[in-house]
RNA sequence: GCCCCCUUAGCUCAACGGAUAGAGCGCUGGCCUCCGGAGCCAAAGAUGGAAGUUCAAUUCUUCCAGGGGGCACCA
């Protein structure tokens, strides 16, 4: 049991449901923008008035009755506004109820029971190059999101998809030998033709001269690449399940298994010496090209069989973050879905826009003028990069302020919320051995106080709204205005006061605060401080 | 040429068709005898333009202006 947010939804389906026969579409309500509007408002009156063919003061009337019993001792009062608001107000007993909760059940007051067994794949960056502060941002947000759903309750595993083989991987090779080449000669190293340039690709011919020469060049490369990623992942405080290798994939026979099985359902047709896939059948605008004229497979060709492949690991639900670039693609991996007999919901792809840099330097990993998520992590930190990056929705676009978060981290909203922190360990440390009693939360009673519980109670409602949309964005939303809601408290109240039972009415609503932003934080991968 | 996204305060961003368009940074002015002032309070400041749909438009539709991205037998 979740509390009043958790609730409320339900007491209000069922409202419609019983007194109209009328099952709403989910935006029912929305926490109340001011606070004479109450705790949260439902515009349910306003928006069914022409449905039901009433008038909206009247509909609000209508189901206000029915919401003041079912929710008898959770709401204090239920105001109907003006045009049709209607807007509900939390009672005192329920919020101190809440409270209780959080500091016996712990962080298990917020959890549900999740069974969807997901496939979360993200990053997957190519192992040609370092990664860069927009690969960070891939890295962190499915990290998250990843968080959030195993909080949720589902069974989560997190994949890299390595693309170790294809047109991408022979020219990072042509580009490493060359510069081995130019090295040996003692001659400047120049990029070969679509190839890769970058010092890094200098680097790795001179550590090859070094250390691998009498290994395979690709191979010895690939390595190095490979172990760089692996490397900042682990910086980021990020695990992944699986790295799922492309060349595997193709070496198992699994693309031309997929191919075949498109073929044996009649899909696939040979052009101009390629081999089609005939998208068009299944709504795409055109036929897409699966083996090209020279005997290459494309990688769509591979991804149709990875995808295949993921299905038939048995999860309920594949998520795939990708970039903006890959917006058209959707479709195609979804038609290619519905072709093979899946359902196309079972793949939800999230699209990860851009990251830019104040400094207007391009970021390009191939003309190498790329800044490094490692140099990245190094200047800010781990949980400072990994704050930064969730600070936006999933398709908004992100402006890394270099010069900002190079000179002071001051100005970071994460200070913020960890100074919260920091106060909280500090009252705690003058307060000495605490054991929070539940029976003394009924004396909190002034408005910070309260206001500090009603923000506290709301976390159910935040997460769930990024549970549903894949955002992770809305726990940092909570966690500002639980931050702010506290630093308001705090200017106004003491704590530490004479009278030991407000003391510890107050030290339980510090304690369940705790657990709380602990909570949140480390659904975040954000480590709290004690002091700063 | 076709398709998609964006345009809100000086800057970076919110607002799932709803009530007086919200934050942070910056600017101006207050607040430390007191649990950490990395904080709090107050003030100034915005929907690119023109029509339309609606009880209600920043949000939906159309047009215009400006910015970004995608349109391959690339990945």
């Amino acid at each position: 049991m979740k509390g009043f947010y958790d609730k409320f939804p339900r007491v209000l389906k069922n409202a419609l449901e019983n007194i109209y026969g009328i099952i709403a579409e989910p935006p029912l309500w929305e926490l109340s923008s001011r606070r004479e509007f109450g705790d949260l408002s439902s515009m349910v009156a306003l928006k069914l008035a022409s449905r039901i063919k009433k008038n909206p003061m009247e509909i609000a009337a209508e189901l206000k009755p029915y919401l003041e019993k079912n929710l008898k001792g959770f709401s204090e009062k239920i105001d109907i506004l003006k045009p049709g608001f209607i807007n509900v107000f939390l009672s005192k007993d329920s919020l101190i109820e809440s409270l209780n909760s959080v500091l016996t059940e712990k962080d298990c007051f917020f959890k549900n029971k999740g069974k969807r067994k997901v496939l979360i794949e993200f990053l997957s960056a190519n192992p040609t190059g370092p990664l860069t502060v927009a690969h960070g941002r891939q890295a962190v947000v499915g990290d998250v999101i990843a968080n959030i759903l195993e909080f949720w309750g589902d069974e989560v595993e997190r994949e890299y998809y390595l693309n170790d083989t294809g047109r991408q991987i022979d020219l990072f090779r042509e580009s490493v030998k060359k510069a081995v080449d130019a090295k040996d000669r003692g001659s400047e190293y120049v990029a070969p033709e679509g190839g890769y340039r970058g010092d890094y690709i200098k680097e790795i011919a001179h550590r090859y001269l070094h250390n691998g020469i009498n290994s395979d060049i690709l191979e010895y490369s690939l390595s190095e690449m490979i172990s760089s990623i692996k490397e900042d992942v682990k910086n980021l405080g990020i695990k992944f399940d699986s790295w799922f290798s492309q060349n595997n994939l193709v070496e198992k026979g699994k693309v031309e298994e997929a191919i075949d099985f498109l073929s044996e359902k009649g899909l696939i047709y040979e052009k101009d010496e390629a081999l089609w896939f005939s998208a068009t059948a299944f709504g795409d605008d055109k036929d897409r090209v699966i083996k090209k004229s020279d005997g290459e497979l494309t990688y769509f060709a591979s991804d149709i069989a990875y995808h295949k492949d993921k299905i038939e690991r048995g999860y309920d639900k594949l998520i795939d973050l990708w970039g903006p670039d890959h917006h058209g693609y959707i479709k195609r991996v979804k038609t290619a879905l519905k072709a093979m007999g899946y359902e196309e919901e079972i793949l939800e792809v999230v699209i990860i826009q851009l990251v830019s840099l104040k400094s207007k330097e391009r970021m390009s990993k191939r003309a190498g003028t790329a800044i490094s998520l490692s140099q990245l992590i190094k200047e800010l930190g781990k949980d400072t990069t990994r704050f930064y990056y969730l600070t936006r929705k999933n398709d908004s676009h992100l402006e890394f302020d270099m010069d900002l978060a190079r000179q002071a981290t001051f100005n970071n909203p994460l200070y913020y919320i960890q100074y919260v922190c920091a106060r909280i360990e500090s009252i705690f440390r003058k307060a000495g051995k605490y054991e929070s009693d539940p029976r003394y939360s009924n004396l909190l009673s002034e408005e910070e106080e309260i206001n500090l519980l009603r923000s506290l109670v709301r976390f159910p409602y935040y997460l769930e709204k990024a549970y549903c949309s894949l955002e992770p964005v809305f726990i940092i939303e909570f966690l500002k205005d639980l931050s702010s809601a506290f630093h308001k408290f705090y200017e106004c109240q003491r704590v530490l006061v004479e009278d030991s039972s407000v003391m510890k009415a107050r030290l339980n609503l510090l304690k369940s605060l705790k657990i709380t932003l602990h909570c949140a934080l480390g659904i975040l991968g954000i480590r709290p401080v004690e002091e700063m």
